[in-house]
DNA sequence: TTGACAAATGACCCAATAGTCATTATTATA
DNA sequence: TATAATAATGACTATTGGGTCATTTGTCAA
């Protein structure tokens, strides 16, 4: 478990600099200090490598996002926490950053663009959820050129620290975006992006995580983590899954007490989205 | 030269749909209908194929968008165009949009890394001075920021008809993306990129058209249109280049009289710059 | 110390692919 | 028609790189 995480690590250095199909499995294990049949005892194939990167951090910047989305009170912050949280994280794996962009909708592989999509259509999704929040009825008709734009400033300006080693004022650039964002919420008239053309947009995702994905996942967890509140919620989570008995309110409550614990951040989320709240 | 087109065409349907890496040889030249020599009889490499492909498609859409800033002489309708001629040129040219998208900043060859580095300078300097015409002083301190979200736009909704085949409404489009602009461009107030930051990031880019290169072209055009005024000037300009001994009105003239024929339009973009006109 | 089991190795296999070149087909010229 | 020049062919080479597996090395309980 300890060798796949060096492996991971040190791809992601070569895979940044070089991109992911110029790196050789060759140069991997070279990297790491270990033999090519080594590399094959932690991953059944190099896919399985890059699909792994993604995941990891993926869920990392996902689960962030979604945590923040939830966890501010004040709407006055909340875009500005959002950008903050975005670059910050862009920033601090920025490695991964550069391969996200480099190998962005690359065709190589199929699963991994169901996977992209996927992680795209949660993150779309999060937005949304923060405009509706802070905007409401007002921008009813735009919400979705706006989640558009927002989701350009992201990408557009997280060229600049990837690819440019420039020391940047994350603070300064959050500003300015949230007063960029607030403008085009509340004078913004003309809609491009309707409802029907999201819906058109959506159809060929429906790589949508599975019950039996989420039971397999909590199993792992529930291996992971010592004896604890986390592990017993866990278990009858795993139950509820298997037999729904509980009530919705004893179901959250369950969700409320695993959703802080650092390997369960992620299973917290599938959950709160499988059930809807 | 007629071989040449067939197999850039052919490719280049290949390319939309596989990518370039994952394209091989042997099978642009099955799909063209012709052998393996013959290709190697048109490009010396396969590198050399992605880059003519590039320096084709990116040269018409940068003199396209250069003609209307210039050619527009209604400030109100000049967005509008861009806009519309930028999306208008990506719909034409699906194929290569998608190309592009999937190919931007891969790291397998410099020379394509720079060029296309090469070509976003120059979208960026229209950009640029399509703003500066439009809003002036009003936008000095934010310029630059305007200028990236025009480009966070133009890649973000350009995603949308390449990667689903949606019937779009350009001219909608156009309008809502004017709308957008005009509104960052008069109430924004916070800039987060800055002379300095446009500075650093500028530094990588030393790969401006020689004088010697300008030359070669003009050579090739004169080669290849027949006896015209055009020719003619061409003519006077390979000797302005080599020897100057004509006042700067004859030379604008003289770029005056090339700038339409249809074989001359980018290299009278490029002498346009050479000049400062 | 021994033997059994797991972990790690790297030579090897095979498929794919960029690029070459001796040979053949086609066209232009005299 | 004969000859020269040009265009086109595709078998072949050299190399690379993902993945396998027989063998070696390491570990630990008896």
């Amino acid at each position: 478990m300890l060798k796949k995480q060096l492996i991971m690590e040190r791809a992601l250095e070569l895979f940044a600099k070089q991109g992911f199909e110029s790196t050789s499995v060759q140069q991997i294990t070279e990297h790491c200090g270990i033999s090519k049949g080594a590399f094959y005892l932690s991953f059944k194939s190099k896919d399985e490598l890059i699909i792994a990167l993604i995941d990891h951090f993926m869920m990392q910047i996902t689960t962030e996002i979604d945590q923040i989305v939830r966890n501010t009170p004040n709407d006055e912050e909340l875009l500005y926490k959002f950008y903050y949280a975005i670059y910050h994280s862009f920033h601090k794996q920025s490695d991964f950053a550069k391969v996200l962009i480099k190998e962005q909708s690359q065709t190589f592989n199929k699963d991994l663009i169901l996977k992209m999509r996927y992680y795209d259509k949660l993150i779309e999704n999060n937005i949304l959820s923060m405009i509706e929040r802070l905007y409401g009825e007002e921008v009813r008709q735009t919400k979705y050129d706006l989640m558009y734009c927002i989701k350009g400033f992201m990408n557009t300006y997280s060229q600049l620290f990837v690819f440019y080693n420039v020391p940047l004022d994350l603070k300064l650039l959050s500003e300015s975006l949230v007063e960029k964002t607030n403008l085009l919420a509340r004078h913004t008239t003309v809609p491009f992006i309707s409802q029907e053309l999201i819906e058109i947009v959506k159809q060929p995702m429906n790589a949508e995580v599975t019950k039996e994905q989420i039971l397999e996942i909590v199993g792992q967890r529930i291996e992971e983590i010592e004896t604890s509140i986390e592990k017993e919620s866990l278990i009858l989570l795993q139950g509820q899954l298997l037999e729904p008995t509980l009530p919705p309110a004893i179901v959250k409550g369950l969700l409320g007490n695993i959703s802080n614990h650092p390997h369960c951040k992620w299973i917290s989320y599938l959950l709160r989205r499988y059930y809807n709240f």
